[in-house]
DNA sequence: TCCACTATTCAAATAATATCAAAATATATG
DNA sequence: CATATATTTTGATATTATTTGAATAGTGGA
């Protein structure tokens, strides 16, 4: 991924309806939910969320399917991966940032088993 | 951190002259880059950096700090910590996605236990 | 103080983006 | 075919962002 790549799907996510758009789908996983029922729970109307909704496409950030009358969207995570592995890159010369980074992923096996004990495996 | 506040950093990261600038500073470092050398290296007129630079600072990503005539900025990785943890919560319903976030962070963890074994001390 | 240096702010023109109503497209069904 | 549903495209308008030269402000040295 070079910069302007990155730059432009950093841009389809900087906008708060997309951004709304976007985390709703990746929290949707990979089932994924279909344009109408995107517009009506974040309250776009169907001419802007279906706008908002090509440009997530375009920059790579989400896909959709059409299944008979319904297009289902769902977030394409590789990119979402690829962005932070972008931002992350080379960074800080060596020090230890991104603590919060390192919890989200290490959080089964030290937070998870310390916070939860009841999810010894699974992630939540 | 909030959709409005993470949209509004996300927006800041997507153009092309301020990711660069994000992201030189980044690999930069905490010793920062003084204004004059940011817009040197990227080739961007003094105006127009400053600009973009009065920006990532508004949004919290970067922060300046004077040294006699020079103005030195360096990046605030807290900042980018809380938005990738922002675009990553909850993600996937429990798929194992962004291999290579997980990768980025092992690999950060075994470095650091390698090379710095004092690390354990945490900031917050 | 005056001057050189570093950086920001201002003013303006240009460029890009967001929104919504209305029309168009695609799909299924009676 | 006609109709209903789901979504997109079009168009017009309003808003916001970007860029640059010139002016301004802060700093340190002679």
């Amino acid at each position: 991924m070079d910069t302007l790549n990155a730059a432009e799907i950093l841009s389809a996510l900087g906008h708060e309806s997309r951004l709304s758009i976007f985390r709703l789908l990746v929290e949707a996983g990979p089932a994924g939910i279909n344009a109408g029922a995107i517009g009506e729970q974040l309250e776009i109307q169907p001419a802007t969320a279906s706008f908002h909704l090509a440009h997530l496409t375009r920059v790579g950030l989400i896909k959709g399917e059409r299944e008979s009358r319904f297009i289902h969207y769902s977030a394409n995570y590789e990119t979402m991966d690829d962005l932070i592995a972008f931002l992350t890159n080379n960074c800080c010369q060596g020090e230890s940032c991104l603590p919060k980074t390192v919890e989200v992923n290490t959080m089964t096996k030290r937070r998870g088993a310390a916070a939860s004990p009841s999810s010894t495996k699974g992630k939540k």
